[in-house]
DNA sequence: TATTAATCGGGTAATTGGGGGG
DNA sequence: CCTGTCCCAATTACCCGATTAA
């Protein structure tokens, strides 16, 4: 089996609580930031987020290179 | 890599493991949006369910926010 | 025909969402 | 302005043995 083609983009996703365990913030606060529009967002048929792992990471390295603010 | 058409068209199908990749859930989850009525489903002819890939698509990118930002 | 991996079911924990307040 | 916590309802994740798919 393998994975359909779809056009070429294959994020892969996470989870609030990972998020959360990568900033070691509470979830909740994740949940802040994608409702804020700091961080984009996926949401499953149940409502619950999932967030791009490229673009988290990315979030992660902004704030741990301590660029000037 | 393509067309299990057992179901008379060429559309290409996804299994629910495959779905629960692009959700990054748990494929349980995407059989409970199947049994909901979120999802349409096929079954083969041993109950296995089966997800048009368009479908799919479709409703990855109408739960996406992207973070305008 | 035999093998291996995935998906059936159900049942029970763990996580998440939303509102509200510190 | 931003975050951590408490509440409850809803959604999702992991457990099992048995069946199906390739």
């Amino acid at each position: 089996m393998s994975a359909p083609t779809f056009n070429g983009t294959r994020e892969s996703l996470l989870t609030p609580g990972q998020v959360a365990a990568l900033f070691h913030v509470d979830p909740k606060t994740v949940t802040r930031w994608a409702h804020a529009g700091r961080l984009g967002s996926l949401r499953t048929p149940g409502g619950h987020r999932r967030f791009r792992e490229s673009e988290v990471l990315a979030l992660l390295r902004s704030l741990t290179t301590e660029a000037t603010r």
